[in-house]
DNA sequence: TATGTATATAACTATATAGGAATATAGTCA
DNA sequence: TGACTATATTCCTATATAGTTATATACATA
């Protein structure tokens, strides 16, 4: 399959998925509801974020589809929307490992 | 494989491959290197982006080895350093497109 | 109702960076 | 050497956004 005619439209729609999953405050957040939904609260133990940074990226987050909200009584639980975000990271680090190791090929020569 | 014990650095590291790949210039030049490598020039008439604009963002790439560059005489071949960048891209695809149908299927109720 | 708690938002500041214009560098060839 | 071409870099401006502080909203409960 090939991303050669991929059109513009989708090309900005990618980036800006990207953009999202650039940040390493969204990251964490997203690791951390990769072991089941929780709140806000939890999450701002968790990360070490301040409350309000945490409830603006959560919001981010949402606004891109990647968790899902519900609120009960007072509380708002998070949870993952998308297991892709795992499937990307993978990727990547799986990328970086090979990069790693290539580099450290080298340096053995 | 979990990824919920990912370091802190790994945690950055990740962001930052995302952030390189967030840019909708760089996606294009990365598409067109996916036909094989090109000159710098060809870039700039294949994306109608400004050379010294293409050529700091191939800087970019270059610096985040998602590029490689090869000189030969006057002119310089970049070409794709990791098939990684369209494997993300199919993901990140794939996953639009099921949230799109899921959306459609929603109204149809 | 008043009080407390959980979450969201607004206003602000500081920082990063994309893109353009001008210029520098490096190679080619007469 | 000088003229030409390809690429890189510097400087600038405009824009986006992460994080903070303060405040607002919404729900629960006494």
């Amino acid at each position: 399959m090939s991303n050669v005619g991929m059109s513009e439209e989708m090309m900005v729609a990618v980036a800006e998925r990207f953009r999202v999953l650039s940040d390493v405050m969204r990251l964490k957040i997203l690791q951390q509801l990769q072991e089941g939904e929780k709140t806000v609260n939890e999450l701002v133990a968790l990360t070490g974020g301040s409350q309000p940074n945490v409830s603006k990226h959560l919001s981010t987050l949402r606004t891109n589809d990647l968790v899902k909200r519900r609120q009960e009584g007072n509380l708002a639980y998070f949870s993952l929307a998308s297991p892709m975000v795992f499937q990307l990271c993978d990727i990547v680090c799986g990328g970086m490992r090979e990069e790693l190791e290539s580099k450290k090929a080298m340096l053995k020569i």
